[in-house]
DNA sequence: CGATACCTTGACCACTTTCAACGTCCGTGG
DNA sequence: CCACGGACGTTGAAAGTGGTCAAGGTATCG
């Protein structure tokens, strides 16, 4: 919470414009947001909300990946959300959140406090859809999770996962499918994403590459080979077409 | 979908009132929503929507039960969500469901045209606030139920399922824990909702029978006998208190 | 260059699944 | 009213997947 206080960047050079829970706004709109937002910087593996504490602001990431996870008393975790730019943190009307909140890079945070954010929304119902929306989107993602979780086999969950980052970097990067990704997160971490051990996670990711699926020497860089292999392990319906 | 059409009952008189999405409205929004509300009927076992079909009204539940499902190619399915009276089903925006909807018991549903209804969420933002209230409430226990798929055993996955059923029904009854429980899923569904198969369900569910915890002759009614045992089994934070 | 954190691989073990048989409940029809 | 059939549930034995424990290897940062 004693993050850094950056330098505001203006709304309307913000990278995160147009996705963000401000993406509907009109400039009237934004220069209300631009008066009352603050950036705030995280490091590395530093925590932005502990579990159970009040949490006194909402935010956008504006860069950075932060994770959402539960721990059970004996240490068990599991991860619940991976967020990255343009997500949202926090949710009004509630004062504490249910999970612990990390930053696995370094982030930086639009931040807004909670109160003032509450009534901004009631007053502007462009944020109100674009925060609904946001959150049924993340009630799919987290139902999909729940099919990963729950049904999927090691091997299974770990090429969705992988799929599931091919997907996300082809919003960014345009149409083609980047199959070259950057996973900032370690074996334990995507572990403790996908439910499994970061023995189980190595393994198989091991045997994915031996089989000419994926490749990665460093233990960031992955590139995919094989991308129409990757998705037929996922498990996924095949043709869920339009 | 060509579920019978029954008699409204009034808005005023509707046992869901105050928890569902309409439990914030006045007198005046009330009878806005009663002109374009019908009530449908479904079977148990009955399909209330497939997934990938076109959703042409959101509803509530008015009574019985209801699932959300997802499934694989295979046949390997995962239940995402368990439906109970007042909760609300479907999202403005959307036209398409990414799960299908089958009614476990009996269903009754109070239902809105999706269009009519969204054009409402516009101009009434009490059900606008009230249906972010009901997704973020989703949300979290979505959540919580990716902790339990990705990281409970069997055994606690199992106790957390019971401990589940009998705080709300706790809601319903009042204070006191209503440690009798009247459960209308077969031992597969409750499998499919906790990512196990039915052995193991019937495995430890006797196991917790002999051992005193609960008891069960019938296999629809529950009786928990011993609810501190089972909350320690259930592996969640002990104290998670205030 | 050394320390530390992260990753890989192996051997073994435990838990859940799978396969199979049998038992019980309940509705239907003889 | 009882007999049958089908759906649901229980229990056992065997198999398999992922977890645990352990050792050694490799990147990365001071």
């Amino acid at each position: 919470m004693n993050a850094p206080v950056l330098a505001n960047v203006k709304c309307s050079e913000c990278p995160i414009r147009h996705r963000a829970v401000c993406s509907r706004c009109d400039t009237d709109e934004l220069a209300v947001l631009e008066q009352i937002k603050i950036y705030r910087n995280f490091k590395a593996g530093d925590q932005v909300f502990w579990r159970g504490e009040p949490m006194d602001y909402v935010a956008s990431i504006v860069s950075g990946v932060a994770t959402l996870g539960k721990t059970l008393e004996d240490g068990r975790t599991q991860m619940v959300g991976l967020l990255l730019p343009s997500d949202f943190i926090g949710r009004p009307g509630r004062s504490k959140v249910e999970f612990d909140v990390t930053a696995v890079t370094d982030v930086t945070l639009c931040c807004f406090e909670r109160q003032p954010f509450e009534r901004l929304l009631v007053a502007t119902p462009r944020i109100a859809q674009r925060l609904v929306e946001i959150a049924l989107d993340e009630l799919d993602a987290a139902r999909d999770w729940m099919l990963l979780l729950g049904r999927k086999t090691a091997r299974e969950k770990i090429a969705t996962f992988i799929d599931m980052l091919v997907q996300r970097n082809s919003v960014d990067h345009g149409i083609t499918p980047a199959l070259a990704l950057a996973l900032p997160l370690t074996r334990e971490e995507i572990a403790n994403y996908l439910g499994l051990t970061l023995e189980t996670v190595s393994r198989h990711l091991s045997a994915l590459k031996s089989e000419g699926v994926l490749n990665f020497s460093d233990r960031r860089n992955f590139v995919v080979t094989d991308l129409e292999a990757l998705r037929a392990i996922s498990g996924d319906e095949s043709d869920d077409c339009l």
